[in-house]
DNA sequence: TGAATACATGAGTAAATACTCAACAATGTT
DNA sequence: AACATTGTTGAGTATTTACTCATGTATTCA
């Protein structure tokens, strides 16, 4: 079996460890297509958002699409909000970890 | 359905994205324990081990027990490598769509 | 052609990150 | 107590990141 980069995968998660970037996958997962919606909708300067779009589509996460003046962003592989998820799953988990470890304190 | 904090989310994501860190969590999973292990092991400076282990511990990623000089590591929680298996998966599936994608060009 | 809309980018800045070396702290052994 | 082993931390540095403002580019439509 083939070692996975662990450079590559380091690429994948950093691009996804920014809380607007969270914010963008999850607005596009929700109908979102454009940055043109996104930025008014998460209160973005629209230069800051088109920086972490950037991000996105260089790390293959998002596919643009140009229609007209605007470009319309979709999702590479639905498993990105599997591992959204998962990431949400993990942090509700850790949460409960320390509460039950204050109790025994 | 409660939302779950882009924040902490994005801060769990950022402390598995560095190869570094990615090589030590799979270095415990595959059974080292402790830092005297994983140092000469990944051949990294003890100092900076050190601080990329108060990361992982301090995101709630692993777990440390001092046994004597030692202090041994555990995975808090195993859907941790779930994660990195999924990144993987998502980096190997990304590499698949650029090489067909270029194929139709 | 000129205006409007959507997006990208250069320049500048502040903060965060990763790293190294040297010194320090904690624990166990002789 | 002296020493060895393991791990932490202060200081310094180089690089990267996120952000803003202003400007530039691409596309559409009047």
């Amino acid at each position: 079996m083939t070692v996975i980069s662990t450079k590559l995968r380091a690429r994948l998660l950093d691009a996804l460890a920014h809380p607007n970037r969270i914010r963008v996958l999850e607005a596009i997962r929700s109908g979102h297509t454009c940055s043109c919606e996104i930025a008014p909708d998460l209160n973005l300067e629209q230069s800051n958002l088109s920086r972490h779009m950037k991000i996105l589509v260089d790390r293959g996460i998002l596919i643009p699409e140009r229609d007209g003046v605007r470009i319309n962003y979709r999702i590479a592989d639905d498993e990105i909000y599997h591992m959204l998820d998962l990431a949400g799953e993990l942090v509700r988990r850790a949460a409960e970890r320390n509460i039950l470890e204050e109790e025994t304190e």
